[in-house]
DNA sequence: ATTCTATGCTATTGACTATAGCATAGAATC
DNA sequence: GATTCTATGCTATAGTCAATAGCATAGAAT
């Protein structure tokens, strides 16, 4: 059986993406947190004070699904919301926030060790180098 | 401001592929076709006579998500069943869906080119390296 | 004072995935 | 030959995430 995708850049990535998501996901099992938290949670962890704004821009998150990731992680304690410049609020990471965040780190270093693993570490270099220069 | 996610494959790599993805539909707009379709009009043409269990397994698609896609297929006049080994149904692109191909084809070549020219045609060529090593 | 821009937010829709379970057609096994 | 096993197609449902349109307000710019 052939599969026509293989020269499909577009397909690929999609795929290949899921597979990465999964994995992913899957080491942050026990915090019960999914990707796009807990990539939020480490911007605002390297960036104190940032706007909700600034970090879907960085994220390419569009402001209006920054809503419901920021109520979330809000309501389990693990950020604070103080007032920023103009209409912005700056946010930080709580106290409580910064007791979970090495866990967080932790699945997320087990997340990229699996995903090293499943593909190989040579490709693993490989593909985090292009995906650096896309970026 | 910090990007504490660069090397994180995991994310960079959700990340990068939602941008091939909206790329790769924008383009086959005037279609009105989104790509898990595409690609399996692509693969049936590929391999006439295909089980819709084995495009899933082809292209990571659980079979009850199949089922959708095809029946959509199906709906549009692109795709034929027919008998097939066991409870399993041999699926073939209509004659409709057949003249209907050389216009896919063509959208996925725009997708390809507009996703290359994005991100330059070396970083391209890198990555379809890359994500067939891993395929 | 008025316009402009950025921000936070609501509401809704849509695309895709994941899980659990059911019924049936053959193959395999005893 | 009857029974078990496996693969297939399907239903139903929920969950995750993205996209669009629109609203109100706080400052900056003019």
């Amino acid at each position: 059986m052939r599969n026509p995708l293989e020269e499909l850049v577009g397909f690929q990535l999609v795929r290949t993406a899921g597979i990465g998501l999964r994995t992913v996901n899957a080491a942050y099992g026990d915090l019960a947190i999914r990707h796009p938290d807990a990539a939020v949670m480490m911007v605002i962890e390297a960036n104190p004070g940032i706007s909700q704004s600034a970090i879907g821009r960085m994220l390419k998150i569009q402001r209006s699904n920054m809503v419901p990731i920021i109520s979330r992680l809000s309501d389990r304690g693990w950020i604070e919301r103080n007032p920023g410049r103009g209409k912005a609020i700056g946010i930080t990471v709580s106290p409580q926030g910064q007791a979970m965040m090495p866990q967080l780190h932790a699945a997320s270093r087990e997340g990229e060790a699996r995903l090293a693993a499943g593909i190989g570490p040579d490709v693993y270099a490989q593909l985090l180098e292009v995906l650096r220069k896309i970026a």
